[in-house]
DNA sequence: TAGCTTTTGAAACTCAATTTCATTAGCGTG
DNA sequence: CACGCTAATGAAATTGAGTTTCAAAAGCTA
């Protein structure tokens, strides 16, 4: 099942409404570049869709993360960032502190050596959170 | 060279000044239990020192992160966090998302199969975040 | 289509972080 | 030690992302 009907059973299960505004967000969040904060896609959405307010793109973000199909993200820059998730293969992020480039990367001896950690101290892990920050290969001299 | 003297020394070279109420806050922070936020470190504070304001408190932790004595970091709960830096032994963490216990842990495989994903992407790692969020042993039932 | 419920968007509000600014306090020099 | 310069302090104001409010608009179900 894509994304787009992930969203829609949500809304069906839960007695909320499709709505022009969630389509067009929805859509647009699907097919962008992802990381996108509130403010950001807010602005992209503007050239096209002037009447969409901050609100509701923000409200949309967080149904987003809710269903399971976007996850919230935190680089410390004090905003937000939402992902489209992909439950078929998680990553972690090396984050660009010059350009701001994102690069996504998959080690699973890495997950591998959390779960070993979590039972060495007796801890259930729901969720984890894996940044690498530096410069990429275009901002270091 | 022990932690108040980097921060002393950090001063001098920067000529700022080494005042009561700085001395007092980095004593507080070096005794306490760590991972304070700047309110709770600033509660602590006021039972003793009712005079020394927000601000400052604030402004002395940045110094801490500035100088090296201290790193900061975000747990997600919209509260910066702060904690004496021990250049001996790196850490990551274990966060409770029930009771917000904090638990430490060094795991030096991960550290390394870190620097093999930088270099696998030509990246330049200054810093990095890593935490698992989940239950500790006492609030999983 | 009616009637009920949710959503929208603008504006207001929240809350931690940060800045402002007049006053106070370090600190180097004479 | 006092002078004068500079930085620090602390109360209050400001910022900015996130969140909530509320009247009007729109979706859904019968």
């Amino acid at each position: 099942m894509d994304r787009a009907s992930v969203f829609n059973q949500y809304l069906r299960t839960k007695g909320l409404k499709n709505t022009r505004q969630r389509m067009i967000i929805l859509e647009t969040f699907l097919a962008s570049a992802s990381h996108y904060s509130t403010e950001e896609l807010y602005q992209v959405l503007r050239t096209d869709h002037p009447r969409i307010g901050y609100a509701t793109v923000h409200r949309t973000l967080k149904l987003f993360a809710e269903c399971g199909i976007a996850t919230e993200l935190n680089f410390g820059d004090g905003q937000a960032r939402f992902e489209p998730l992909y439950t078929d293969h998680h990553h972690d992020h090396l984050v660009c502190t010059r350009c701001g480039k994102i690069i996504e990367f998959i080690e699973p001896r890495i997950e591998q050596l959390q779960r070993e950690v979590a039972q060495r101290y007796d801890f259930t892990v729901d969720s984890h959170r894996h940044e690498l920050y530096g410069r990429c290969i275009n901002c270091s001299q």
